[in-house]
DNA sequence: CGAAGCGTTGAGAGCCGTCAAACTACGTGG
DNA sequence: CCACGTAGTTTGACGGCTCTCAACGCTTCG
């Protein structure tokens, strides 16, 4: 592993206040490992061997059910993933597989629970991790009951352009096939959407997305704080 | 508060394994509260300032956005609630009210911060407690996003006989509306998921359901171990 | 007895999914 | 360089699911 990548997970909000003897345990007890496109990293309904910390490329996590899948998250360096089921030795909710070529750090589960009982300020951490993905899972749950397809879309749109810097440009990251999963909608449906956006301020090239005129998006989108603010 | 509560509260999971010196401290921080039906116990939006816990009683926890609104979550005693927003000292993210007259004890959510950075036994069932939450509504969001409506009535009833003792009958213990709410539909859409049900094996009367033969209505509801079991 | 609230039913419309076909972009091999 | 194949996307047609609106019956309670 990168010397500043070490660096970047312990400055991360998990890691960040642990022992550094605990954090180095953590670390050398670590697999760092790269993965092609496409291939399967989590059964959905297995129990967790190793926490995962997405460095680099991308992966989904997805759900499957009676013939129906659904994406539940798409997910970006750096970020740790099936935090949940680890600390508490639960069966994974979901699948996950890598969009795109990917280098993970695979950190036994054991050692994590051990040390989340020895190391109070890590324990602190993940209390804080888990109340953010808790309201992370609880926003999306909203977003779901409360808003049409349409509207998932425009808030997304708003959210995506958010996280990307604001530029009022950016380019969606990924198959149009996967944002309609993420979304909650058949592609088909998507490609409607597009269109009805692109009616509210929104230009579309292909998979460019560019915000002309933000205010209509907002009034047709009616972003709300309490479902689509990220940080907390 | 009667003896037997505290007893009860204190061999919960959240807070059996910490110091009884801090658990006491709590319960004198605490606030034993009674409630009528029908009373906002929370805005959302607003920032915490008292973990609840419904010792009696019925809670419910709601979202409104741009003229709807949706039930997230219906409470039952001894439960505690709002925990995520309470740790991190975070906006709730949906509203409550009570639906029948209830006891609720109150404590300060600024000694529950507080505990929670002394005592890492406290800490390490925050963990725990915060993980099961986070199961809990990614498992609502899968229901969501891969059932319909009937299949989401089947399995809420396959799944509320099951916490009710099995016995193959029981009692919706609230209005219809407020089921159709929680489970994601309109009360004219619950009533004919209700008839869709009825021709596979569930017998209706009233508020009075009977599972009459399970293993048609399992084989129509498909239930899934990794969306409606509930303990873990 | 009358009023009000809940639940059910029917009609109609809109949202959304499925299926099929056409179109596009892109890369490959001839 | 071009023809072609493939995968992704779009469009149209259609049907089904779901919501809204309205009417009606039932129960409860004043």
């Amino acid at each position: 592993m990168r010397p500043h990548e070490i660096e970047q997970i312990k400055s991360s909000h998990l890691f960040h206040d642990m022992a550094d003897e605990h954090f180095s345990s953590l670390v050398t007890a670590a697999y760092l490992q790269r993965f092609p496109a496409h291939v399967q990293l989590l059964h959905e309904g297995d129990r967790p061997d190793f926490l995962h910390i997405l460095l680099e490329g991308g992966v989904e996590l997805y759900s499957r059910h009676d013939g129906r899948e659904t994406i539940i998250a798409i997910i970006r360096p750096v970020t740790t993933f099936i935090l949940a089921a680890v600390v508490g030795d639960f069966p994974y909710l979901a699948s996950a597989r890598t969009l795109e070529a990917a280098r993970i750090l695979l950190i036994p589960a054991e050692s994590v629970r051990a040390i989340a009982d020895k190391d109070a300020a890590f324990s602190r951490s993940l209390v804080r991790e888990l109340s953010l993905a808790f309201r992370g899972v609880m926003r999306e749950l909203k977003n779901q009951k409360l808003r049409n397809s349409a509207e998932r879309l425009a808030n997304w749109i708003i959210r995506t352009d958010s996280v990307s810097g604001r530029s009022g440009r950016f380019t969606i990251p990924h198959d149009k096939r996967r944002l309609a999963s993420l979304l909650g909608m058949s592609p088909e449906n998507l490609s409607r959407s597009l269109v009805t956006v692109s009616g509210h301020g929104v230009k579309l090239n292909g998979r460019t997305v560019v915000i002309e005129e933000p205010d209509r998006l907002a009034t047709f989108a009616k972003p709300s704080t309490t479902i689509d603010e990220a940080e907390n």
